[in-house]
DNA sequence: CCATTATGGTCAGTCTGTCTGACTAGGTTG
DNA sequence: CAACCTAGTCAGACAGACTGACCATAATGG
């Protein structure tokens, strides 16, 4: 059997890791698709522009400003004035949003967990280094 | 700055891949998109059933047919009785697939070229040896 | 040996997420 | 202050995914 290409193995671990997370969110009540939790992601804690989530998760903004309509909808953002600029307004973690941010973290702390235990603290670490490493050459936003 | 999760490095990383490998194929006059491409990706030298194209994939049998029809239309792929069972038929590499197949293997030849002189010999066999044990515990299809 | 169940695949309809292009309102700068 | 830039929306299109219903063929167990 010769070696799979990393990138492949990478992918089949990644979907591994939004599938939990999108299952335990679904589990505990939360209503988020995929998208919908990307772009969540990339919300900090003081609120975040729309232009740029839809840069971090390198959609257009169109398709953002249409995501985060129905996060709106569902309660789990807010859009509040940008205080430093009236045309700009911050997308927000709402209560409920920041309920789900924390599940999510939550099941992502178990998840390394699990995969330290399957591959020893060692090889964790260099699995980790390995990762940060190669960012700096594979990604477009960094 | 913490370490950003494994998984996300990941998907930062494939996504690369994935990118790259598409932007070539485009190069070259292949109009495949990343759907398309993942749904060959998946189709072995005697040709495959749809049944297990979309399992491999990862999603319904509907999608791929249509993806099928679609790759077919193009002259990627033919479709082809199964001698084994009537019901069947097996979705093979056409001429032009095997040509887009080529290129795809050629560029990920490359990109992990570059990922070795990035990371070292020694770096990049940890990687490969972490992300194959981790497969053991990721991949719902093995 | 046939009735039942399982499997490979299609048809029909729907929905989500993405895009491009055109536009408005509000900043920024020479 | 004119010209340009930037944040975001509106409108329209389309790809790719889903569920459910269905048909044809295989496999299985009374």
């Amino acid at each position: 059997m010769p070696d799979l290409h990393p990138g492949l193995l990478m992918s089949i671990a990644a979907r591994h890791v939004e599938m939990r997370v999108m299952r335990a969110l679904h589990e505990a009540g939360h209503e988020l698709t995929l998208a919908q939790g990307r772009l969540m992601a990339g919300i900090d804690g003081e609120g975040t522009r729309l232009t740029d989530l839809a840069a971090r998760a390198q959609i257009t903004k169109q398709s953002a400003g249409f995501l985060v309509d129905q996060v709106e909808r569902l309660g789990y953002v807010e859009r509040v004035p940008d205080p430093t600029d009236a045309r700009a307004r911050l997308v927000r973690l709402a209560p409920r949003g920041r309920e789900a941010q924390r599940e999510a973290r939550h099941v992502e702390r178990q998840v390394r967990h699990e995969w330290e235990q399957h591959l020893g603290q060692e090889r964790m670490a260099a699995l980790q280094d390995a990762l940060t490493s190669l960012r700096e050459i594979t990604d477009p936003w960094a």
